[in-house]
Formats: C-alpha cells, sequence, structure tokens
DNA sequence: TATTGTAACTAACAATCGTTAGTTTTGTAA
DNA sequence: TTACAAAACTAACGATTGTTAGTTACAATA
C-alpha cells in the first residue's frame, strides 16, 4: 500500500487507468510477483531433497540455488518478505501451503544430518530458523554485495553457514 | 499505510480523532516505535565495544543482548524492520545515523576478531551479513520459539553463529 | 481502403485516508 | 458544589485511493 497504482503508472510513463490493459488489478500485481518466485524456491527445494546425497551436499546446494534465485529476483523476493500476508483467497492459502512445504523439505535435511552425524544435535529449529533468515534477507544485501562475485559468495556462505567462522 | 488510525483506535476500543489527545500524529506513532528501539541496540551495541574483552567474547554478548532485546520489544523490532524507510525528515537521518554506527560496531568487532585470528579470515561482509540477519529476523521467530527457554536459545544460537553446525 | 484489436487517454466514481473543529463526558481538586 | 483539565465524542474537511466508463490513437490484416 506503500506504491499507489499511479506510481506504478508514472514509472511506466503511462497513465494508471492505462494499466488495467494489462492486469485485473493491484493484488494480482503482488500475487503474480509472490506466487511466482514462491514457486521457484519451493520446487528448487523439492528438487533437492528428492535427490540423492549427503545432509551437507543438498545443504550446500540449498544455499546456492538461493544466492542464484535472490540474484535475478531481487525484487520479487522483497515483495514476497514484506507483503505476502497481504495476499486473499486461494492466493493466500496456496502460498502458505509452498511455503510450508519449503520449511518441511530444510527442515528434513537438517534433521537427516543430525541423524547421519553429519550436523551437531543441537535444536533442529535453531539451526533451521539461522539459515534460514540469512537466506531470506540475502536480497536486502544483494545491492550491497557489490564486487563480490556471485561463485564467491556463494564458496563464503556456505562456509559461514556450514561451519562457523571460528 | 496497512494499518490505519481508525483501525488502531478500534483495538483501544476509542474512536480514531480521541487519538490525537495523546499523540500529535500517525507519524509520531512510528517514529517513536522506530526510535526508542533502536536507540537501545546502538548504545547496548557501544557499550560492548567499548569494554574489555576478546572478539568473541564480544560477539557472545552482542548475541545475547539481542536476543533479550528481542524477547521485551518484538512488536517494535516488527516495525524497525519493516517501516524504518517511511520516517521523514531528522527522525529518518537520526535513524540512518544509529544503524551505521550500531552496523560499525559489529563491524569492528569482527575485524578485531580477524586480527586476532580468533575468526577465520574470511570475508568480514558476508560473516557480518550472516549473523546480522539472523539476529534482526529473530523477533519473526520469537512466537514460534514456544517452549525454548530464553537461556537456552541464547547458548544455542550462539553455538551455531560462531561455531557453525558440524 | 476499410476493419479490427490493442493500448493509450480523460474524466469521474465511491471509498477510505489522516486530521481538525467543536462539543460533551469524566474524574479530580478546591 | 464548583471549577478545571483530561480525554472521550460527533461530524466533517480535503486529499488520495483503486477502479470503471467511455473515447481516441495507432498498427496490422483483409
Amino acid at each position: 500500500s506503500a506504491v499507489s497504482m499511479r506510481d506504478i503508472a508514472q514509472q511506466m510513463d503511462i497513465k494508471a487507468a492505462s494499466l488495467y490493459n494489462h492486469i485485473k488489478g493491484k493484488q494480482e500485481i503482488l500475487s503474480s510477483l509472490v506466487l511466482q518466485v514462491a514457486k521457484e524456491f519451493t520446487n528448487s527445494t523439492q528438487t533437492i531433497t528428492s535427490q540423492d546425497g549427503t545432509a551437507l551436499q543438498r545443504l550446500k546446494k540449498l544455499i546456492e540455488v538461493h544466492i542464484d534465485i535472490t540474484v535475478h529476483h531481487a525484487d520479487a523476493i522483497a515483495a514476497l518478505n514484506n507483503d505476502w500476508m497481504h495476499l486473499d483467497g486461494q492466493d493466500l492459502l496456496d502460498f502458505i501451503a509452498m511455503r510450508d512445504q519449503y520449511e518441511e523439505n530444510f527442515r528434513s535435511i537438517i534433521k537427516q544430518g543430525i541423524q547421519e552425524q553429519q550436523i551437531k544435535a543441537k535444536e533442529p529449529e535453531v539451526i533451521l530458523f539461522s539459515i534460514l533468515s540469512t537466506l531470506r534477507t540475502l536480497y536486502l544485501w544483494n545491492e550491497k554485495r557489490g564486487k563480490l562475485e556471485v561463485n564467491v559468495l556463494k564458496k563464503e556462505l556456505v562456509s559461514v553457514l556450514i561451519s562457523g567462522i571460528v
């Protein structure tokens, strides 16, 4: 709600009413942005979960995929993080379902790692939260990433999130 | 802007106009929430930075202080994270100055740790971002924290953020 | 050239927004 | 009981919101 249809139109050198030749309404802009990138996240984690590999190999892939999606869809991820709760009706239900499945995929990999003794037997939810919050707010930091090349970022972040900083 | 003055008044069993007997306007609600908790964060990090201790000891304290503030001011932190950019005039300038100083305090501790070889000589900005984003979004997770006692959370989070998960 | 579909436009709608003016109720102190 | 201040109220203001109706400009096709 901080951006009006007139704001959006102005950025496109168009009048607000002209937007309605292309979209049904403002809500469609939100759901289009959010659901598209949510699908991408959920599909990616689903693919990784269903593939072979140790927990750490999978976790590494999860981190790398997150960075790739973030670099390519930073703006849509901003919309997702800040405004998903303003989706309505079935869109909101769909989003929550995808989000739950996405988190459950993440959680299962961590639990697998604990069982296989690759990951410390700490509270799984703390590990999950710690990694997820870093990956989810990566978009905020992407501009300031500056000279840091994507592959360097992947390597460093995998190292920090898995091995810690000591 | 997702919450109107009438919404706020309704939650207080009051009419919207009555709010103006207590506050100057809507903007004051925002700046009051945001600046108050921002000061608390900046003061805490400033105190820790100025005290003696190794980098890791200080980092541990930073994490613990963050958890304490989050538990007591979860709602104000939500406002800070989502709406600080809607502050206006001097309030916005003050906030940014505090935020910069807060981050610089964090950064100096990490650099100290690298210099003293307590912390891996990785990209300092990646380490800074990773820890900060976890601490900043802690408020989102605080409700789901559930049975996890505060002291347990502190211990676990310190362990995960510093030593990693392997 | 005539036709048609796309996408722009102007003008306006009802709804909601933050806020103000003026008034009434309520609680406390003289 | 009176006086006064605090805090509630009703009613309305101008501005802005998302959206619609009706119209015009323009390009591609028959």
